[in-house]
DNA sequence: CTGAAAGCGCTAACAA
DNA sequence: TTGTTAGCGCTTTCAG
């Protein structure tokens, strides 16, 4: 079925089967009368040009991939990630172009190749949005090697420059979280930021710097925790008179996981349960919780809208396209 | 870059491009002398065959598909729905085949082809795995059509014979689930059931077998709801005697919707804090939720494993291939 | 405006 | 064991 081919089209419809092409392509150089004719055999029998004949010829593909991140939890773990992909694929079908996903890890065993390379090496696509997790050293030269465009979500954390970029805007998030629990009282404030996360994720850097501006404007004190340990002993059983001295109104967690971190253990110590805890990306479950959490909203549409956006700019090669993009959030709720 | 071509490989190794192609594809009637410089020019100039062509050639993708639901929330609400994919990739790795994921979402407005409906036409893929939800009947007739091989996960609602399908054992997940709350003490139990989703899904129906199954061995009562205003009833502020009367010690949520409805509703209603709240498909929240949920464990990932295996064994035309699978399940915690 | 023919990169008979 | 020759289905010069 479907076995239906340009050929037999135009044999149907009495003409050269170049001037099917022409008709499947818009070329103008066609009478309306044959088009028309050609057209309505092509509807009759449903016919749809094979892709992959049609990609062998123009030596493309019409899709692009997207590479999620096994190991990333903050995409995966995220049930409301799936909005980023609704984004890309609107803009996707607006170019008609197919929408592909992956999934890959960043495994160092280079033992076989990884899907993305395969997909890159083989030119399943035309163009790739990937996380910024796996845009290490050797993807990109991969990416540069093959000349495959591509678009990275979350900023990157390579030293290269030129890499485009679509992120939310993490140093206001961070300000506009921060000055969210100054505004419902919290004067001590203390920031869950690993300083090894720090140094390797770009995001966590920026939401401690808006973290740290809007603390330093507000002359209070700023307080970085790089371990739960150094929390949970201001918890512990052999709580010093100094620890609860220490005991801050309000933790910042900078990813899901460091919220989860501290939610299980408050589950053994009920005076965690005072605190005031905050995190990024959306955190809707947040109502449901022993323990509530205040949160950032983001617009994950919009930030996939214009990670496609951009991937079509590059592959099209257009001029003065934004090498980055970076996305404004709100308090969620 | 990559643009290496098979002919250029045979120049290089002064052979004909028939012979490499032989070594490519692994042809036995070769010398090891010429397979061996061949693979050595190979190596040397990292050629990798245009997958496009072969495609050609072969009438083949060597490339399976996921298409996943977008409004199936039973999907992609869940956290955890990436272990299936988990599955699926390590069985189509293992195949060495591509695995590409795309979304849609059962539109009615036929403008427009459904991404679903462009893979199949256009054979993008070599097979398909599809959420039940998508397998309408015009889906369905799409598939037949066109010859695509394809496994549902999640038992068809569609009324023919011979859909292949992977699913949990939703009966049995059922059953265990009662079976629990009974242990637990409860006798009172109810379940929200809606008539018409029951109708319209058939893994509802099978819980709800489960669950009658059980109370039935065990001499309780069947307590069906179909809508949450019965059991906001019981509930509301004129509540009567007999209403208080007639509130059960435990509800079970047959999909994680319906208990969402009754987490907000119980938001304004203290009272509800008493039942016992049950739902199946992982939900691992529940040890952070200010009312704890018990749940189904389900192995997700050996469920994407036998969807893939089957539907290699349909598109090599493996004879005797079983229809279906039931994944039997566990109480989670 | 349309047709004929070459070719995209690879595979698969059929010969040699 | 290897080379030759057609295609796979479509696009794209280049003539007419």
């Amino acid at each position: 079925m479907s076995k239906i081919t340009i050929q037999e089209i135009a044999d149907l419809a009495g003409v050269n089967k170049a001037t099917v092409s022409r008709v499947i392509n818009g070329n103008r150089n066609i009478s309306e009368k044959t088009r028309l004719k050609v057209e309505a055999i092509m509807k009759q029998h449903n016919y749809v040009p094979n892709s992959i004949a049609r990609g062998l010829a123009f030596n493309k593909t019409f899709t692009v991939g997207f590479c999620s991140d096994y190991t990333d939890k903050r995409a995966f773990a995220n049930p409301f990630f799936y909005k980023v992909l609704q984004g890309i694929e609107e803009i996707v079908y607006n170019h008609d172009h197919m929408f592909l996903m992956m999934s890959d890890h960043d495994h160092d065993n280079k033992k076989s190749q990884s899907t993305f390379e395969r997909v890159v090496v083989e030119h399943r696509v035309d163009g790739l949005i990937i996380p910024n997790s796996l845009l290490n050293e050797r993807n990109y030269e991969l990416l540069v090697k093959h000349e495959m465009p591509y678009v990275v979500t979350g900023e990157n954390m390579l030293s290269k420059d030129g890499v485009p970029w679509v992120d939310i805007d993490n140093v206001q998030a961070g300000q506009i979280l921060t000055e969210h629990l100054i505004d419902l009282g919290c004067r001590e404030i203390m920031i869950y930021a690993g300083g090894a996360a720090a140094e390797r994720d770009k995001f966590i850097a920026d939401r401690l710097k808006g973290y740290r501006k809007t603390m330093e404007n507000h002359r209070l004190e700023v307080r970085i925790i790089e371990q739960a340990e150094v929390l949970k002993s201001l918890y512990g059983s052999e709580s010093s008179e100094s620890a609860v001295e220490g005991r801050p109104e309000a933790l910042i967690c900078c990813t899901h996981e460091q919220l989860f971190e501290i939610l299980d253990f408050e589950n053994g110590n009920p005076l965690l349960s005072e605190i005031a805890l905050a995190t990024f990306d959306d955190f809707p479950m947040s109502k449901y919780m022993k323990h509530p959490v205040h949160f950032v909203e983001v617009d994950l549409e919009m930030m996939g809208k214009a990670a496609a956006s951009m991937l079509f700019s590059l592959m099209n090669k257009e001029p003065g396209v934004p090498k980055s993009v970076s996305i404004a959030t709100r308090i969620g709720s």
